[in-house]
DNA sequence: GAAAAAAACGAGCGAACGCTCGCTATTTTA
DNA sequence: TAAAATAGCGAGCGTTCGCTCGTTTTTTTC
């Protein structure tokens, strides 16, 4: 899969995911009629990721937020009732969706190591399609609530225990060897989280999100394949 | 080398890190007698990394620093004259003593192969030694004003380039083979902030800073040696 | 198009912020 | 040990923060 297929695939607009997101407070929303509901969460949230993303969400007023959002005081307070209620619906739905795109990204591949490929590579397309709210969520965690921070934690955990688990399958199969698998899935994520942390560093080198995605794989597969074993990952043509 | 040896040769106490600060701040600092100034330089950093490391910076007030540290507000300002220079002052010692150290630590290893693994181990040991120095610098940079920004953004280029550099020498004499050193070296680099930055996720594992630093010089080797190169990479007896 | 309902506004509130400065306490000098 | 020098203190200053609410503007209803 290239970048190109997985987001015509995925489908994530902005609108579709504030939709969501009223749906999800509905009861503590106080405008009443969608589109202007759903157009107006569009704009705080662009404005918020807009502005955390560039100071951190704590040096961010709210006045920043109604001059970039091109909404009053008054009206932003429509949608969240504190400054910490807003953080935690940016994270929340930036965690919900995540996992389920992540999930449904590699369900169907049965292959280990194609498997492992594409779970990379969906991470690497996701966090691209979604930069912001993955640079917004992982550093502004520890601003959260104990408990919402403990979401967070789980969260982590939780895409890590998906590597994992592929690759121990991949292991009870014998395609791959022996390596730790948690460790290695810590690993593999620590690189997954470079591309949308350093963005400045990759854009100024011009490289595209495929290339780092390979990359990765390469970088993985080396590891995790038994020595001697032929690294034809993918079943696309290489140049 | 181990951590053990790396730490007994490293030195790097609090009180010869705040004696270098007290000399590069000499004139802007306004107590006299080097030995008060010193304890509470020391005082001041401890406070504010445990402070800052737990809430952030920016939500760290002064009246919790004057807390934390057991002085008074007005004693404070004797050592810096604003917060953004106190932020200042902790990165730019963090980065120096980080750049001295690892330049330090393989310079006189000449094989490429050890030499690239005794890169990494410094820098994960260094990491180790200097936690809340690497994770301050890492989460507070963009806090900081243009001026000094660009300065860490050049720190983290020129570690990364001190790895490309160790792979290219290598790829020169036959050792490694031809993967772009440059991205190899970011990987690398991703891989090594991962210790500092989730630490309460090794912690909880009860993962050794020893076995993560052979971890990640295992996945490295496995993808920088030709295949079929028999990957015994350190002197050290296995058991 | 008048009345009712919904949305948007932004000046202003109390609290908390970074920082100062007149003063006291401690140490050094002679 | 008196005088001078240094270190330490913390209430208070002006500012800015998150947030509210009485009012105005826009949209819907009939």
């Amino acid at each position: 899969m290239t970048y190109a297929q997985f987001s015509r695939r995925a489908r994530l607009s902005r609108r579709d995911l504030c939709r969501r997101i009223l749906e999800g407070h509905r009861d503590s929303i106080k405008t009443k009629k969608e589109p202007t509901a759903v157009k107006n969460l569009e704009l705080i949230f662009d404005a918020t990721l807009k502005v955390a993303n560039a100071k951190g969400f704590q040096a961010m007023t709210m006045r920043d937020l109604s001059q970039a959002s091109g909404l009053s005081m008054g009206a932003l307070y429509a949608y969240f009732s504190s400054k910490e209620e807003l953080l935690e619906m940016v994270q929340s739905t930036g965690r919900e969706v995540t996992g389920r795109l992540l999930r449904e990204g590699f369900e169907e591949v049965r292959d280990p190591v194609e498997r492992l490929a594409t779970a990379i590579r969906t991470h690497v397309f996701l966090s691209e399609a979604m930069q912001p709210w993955f640079f917004f969520s992982y550093m502004e965690a520890r601003h959260l609530g104990k408990r919402q921070k403990e979401l967070a934690k789980q969260s982590e955990l939780a895409t890590e225990k998906m590597f994992a688990d592929v690759i121990r399958a991949g292991q009870t199969q014998g395609v791959f060897n022996g390596h730790d698998p948690d460790l290695t899935a810590a690993l593999i994520k620590a690189m997954l989280q470079d591309w949308y942390l350093k963005r400045w560093k990759y854009a100024a080198r011009r490289l595209a999100v495929d290339a780092y995605a390979e990359m990765v794989v390469k970088m993985v597969m080396a590891f995790c394949l038994p020595v001697g074993a032929v690294a034809t990952v993918s079943g696309e043509k290489k140049r």
